[in-house]
DNA sequence: CCCCTATGTTACCGGTCGGTAACATTTTAG
DNA sequence: CTAAAATGTTACCGACCGGTAACATAGGGG
């Protein structure tokens, strides 16, 4: 979806759905006959996204079976390598946040129910690694994940992802010792 | 600057200059006498938020000179407390970086500005608390200071401005207990 | 009282936007 | 090759928006 890139660069607000047609490589028309109106292809592109990154987490899953550790470990690990390689613009489901008010909007509970499931993995993982207060951990974790773009946009910080690996990593290495 | 509210609550697009002034109970052409665009009214209007925060932290300080430590516990506890009255739309600034993607808009100055000023502001205080690691520490907490308003929205989270005091006191009390 | 200034009213401009109708063109499949 | 399906083109609609012009009204100080 060549869409998605305008939406991210320029807010989706400020995007026509002309110029969406021409990323497309094709025209308002025919992009009229594949989505019934702006809004399901907004919302159709969040849900790209939230799918990208669900699979993701399976994959995380897969490759780290009952090791919760190691899961959240590799996570952190991607999350800041996204992040190394995100500029400027932020994230892109926290802009669209922002930029749809409307609580009703389809894209908003794609969202939401994602953040929401994304936030649950967490503290299934931190309780599965034995964490002696896992909701803590996850709430800690999934704040500095949230607050990484906006640190990235706003205040220019660069080590935003090595940050969270670092945390991640503290707090596997404390329970290790803890648990020893 | 009741158009304040509106921006929040509808986003800065979503808003026409005709019910910023009904808002603010006059009408659009004495609206435009003193303010040359909507630009600068939006400006005028992140400046205003700024600079209240600014005054934050200007009272942050007088109340606890000398004692960095204290500073930033009662930063811990009035962001806290803002949080707490915070609901569903986020925060005001980060909302406004999402729907302003034009890098050259003077609001979105002002703001980056600010936001480096306040987390220099947190770099000295943790430096002058003499932690160990001042530049990491007040990531952390920048981070998650960022993150608490997106965790709210999104994720639904309650306790986040508990969290960043448990986290902030954390450090303090384990600096204490290092450099006694 | 009168003048001057601040504010309100209305109507309008040009532009953009989301969305559609009608028709021409190309591609695909049988 | 031909029919049908998909895609492209153009022009348009109504709505809204930011911003302005012209003019009416009020109000306050001398």
């Amino acid at each position: 979806m060549a869409a998605g890139d305008l939406f991210h660069k320029h807010g989706i607000r400020g995007v026509g759905v002309e110029a969406i047609a021409e990323a497309a490589q094709t025209n308002k028309m025919t992009l009229y006959r594949y989505f019934d109106s702006k809004d399901v292809l907004i919302t159709e592109w969040v849900r790209g996204i939230v799918a990208h990154k669900e699979e993701d987490w399976k994959d995380l899953n897969a490759k780290h079976r009952g090791d919760p550790e190691g899961q959240l470990q590799d996570w952190s690990r991607r999350t800041a390598a996204k992040l190394r390689a995100m500029e400027e613009r932020g994230s892109a489901l926290g802009n669209a946040f922002a930029e749809l008010p409307d609580p009703n909007h389809p894209a908003r509970r794609v969202m939401k129910e994602h953040k929401l499931r994304e936030h649950k993995r967490v503290v299934r993982l931190c309780k599965a690694a034995g964490f002696p207060d896992p909701a803590f951990s996850a709430n800690l974790f999934t704040m500095m994940l949230e607050g990484a773009h906006s640190c990235g946009t706003c205040v220019g910080m660069r080590q935003i992802g090595e940050h969270l690996v670092q945390v991640v990593d503290l707090m596997v290495e404390n329970n290790r010792r803890r648990t020893a």
